[in-house]
DNA sequence: CGATATACGCTACGACTCGTAGCGAAAGCT
DNA sequence: AGCTTTCGCTACGAGTCGTAGCGTATATCG
């Protein structure tokens, strides 16, 4: 799931071939930088200036890239988010407990922690930003979902979906619960997700779903 | 459940009962001024000088109040989330659904929106913070758990614990559950919460509870 | 009533960040 | 070579921050 091209970059003009291309090294220093800053300093006292001197470029170099701190926040947050992958453990339960697990380690992360909420908080008032982040973040995460649930109909665990509006639904309602239930105990109540948590949950979950099937 | 004193004061010299006391009426202007800026500017281009403004009182009196922005912002938002209620409905599937569109309705509302997530990102590095968020909105919103399993039980739809530790644990996996999907679903994934979506919920969430009380 | 204590409005201040403009130099492509 | 674009650097006005100082307003206490 490469991008072909940079999307963080704002209009370039044409996308010409000539002239001094962009350096990829200062890209990644930049992103490096920011997680590293939004880490010792939180979002509100995250200044780009800092970021650039931590990376070791001008300040107008972030400028020339990046439309403002937003939209090199979710750049370099997004980043993070494709590590998480969906090891086939051999039943649907244990799937579903080691993804829970996965996101809880990646929100245990202090920079992931700060910048997702910090950047969805600036996006509700801000249609583009809110594109962008589902695009970049949280769009990529639903194959999770659905490859799961493709392996337990290959299982057997789950019955095929007949009509594929229903299916879609319940693939947005398992993501919804999933990644809310994760976040809200890490974040808002700053429980652990441990493995005992993660049990107990990943039961409540598939109890629904299994009893749901039978109606 | 009113705090019989404002919690938001800072330090207060021994609460003597002499001199001016604070205006009250300043108080409600500057948190609903507050609520009024944050919705036009978003969380970052919200500054105390425009709060104190709108609210028609000296920004220096914000500072004697209240630490900065933050401190600010939680009190403003807190007062919101005191709305919710937990109507007997008859069942608990309509309990349950009742409250989910109760709370989707307070996010729905563009000053609740940005506040929670704003000051959610923000206290990921700073405890006191924390630790205020979750006395003035979070714990106080876990009646309406304890509230619906009681009345469920008193009903017959849900068994009665015998582990009280157990019963403490569900209540919790329930509130982050049923807290964080809405909040996921209506910020995250920007879809509306609907009573399509909130029966479907529901159906997941009691499917879950009576599945998992029967092993 | 006067004395005391606190809150309030107002002004001013240094420090900081913002985002942009302008320049010369560097680095690629044809 | 010549052209094009990026890069680092410096400087700038604008805006915000949080605080200090001062005079005034409003309460309680003796």
């Amino acid at each position: 799931m490469v991008t072909a091209m940079p999307d963080h970059t704002t209009d370039r003009p044409g996308r010409s071939r000539t002239g001094r291309p962009r350096s990829a090294e200062a890209d990644a220093a930049i992103l490096g930088a920011t997680r590293e800053a939004l880490v010792e300093l939180g979002w509100s006292k995250l200044t780009l200036g800092d970021v650039a001197t931590r990376a070791g470029v001008a300040k107008t170099t972030l400028y020339r890239r990046w439309a403002g701190k937003n939209e090199l926040v979710v750049d370099a947050v997004a980043e993070l988010f494709d590590e998480l992958e969906l090891p086939d453990r051999g039943s649907l339960a244990a799937d579903v407990e080691g993804v829970v697990l996965q996101f809880a380690a990646l929100l245990a992360r202090p920079e992931t922690r700060t910048a997702l909420m910090a950047v969805v908080a600036e996006s509700t008032g801000d249609e583009a930003l809110r594109a962008r982040i589902r695009s970049s973040i949280v769009d990529r995460q639903k194959r999770l979902v659905l490859q799961g649930r493709q392996r337990a109909q290959e299982r057997g665990e789950l019955p095929r979906e007949n009509d594929p509006e229903t299916a879609a639904r319940t693939a947005d309602l398992i993501f919804d619960v999933v990644a809310g239930a994760v976040v809200h105990r890490s974040l808002v109540s700053c429980e652990p997700v441990d493995a005992q948590w993660a049990h107990s949950f990943t039961a409540l979950l598939l109890g629904g779903l299994t009893e749901a099937a039978r109606t």
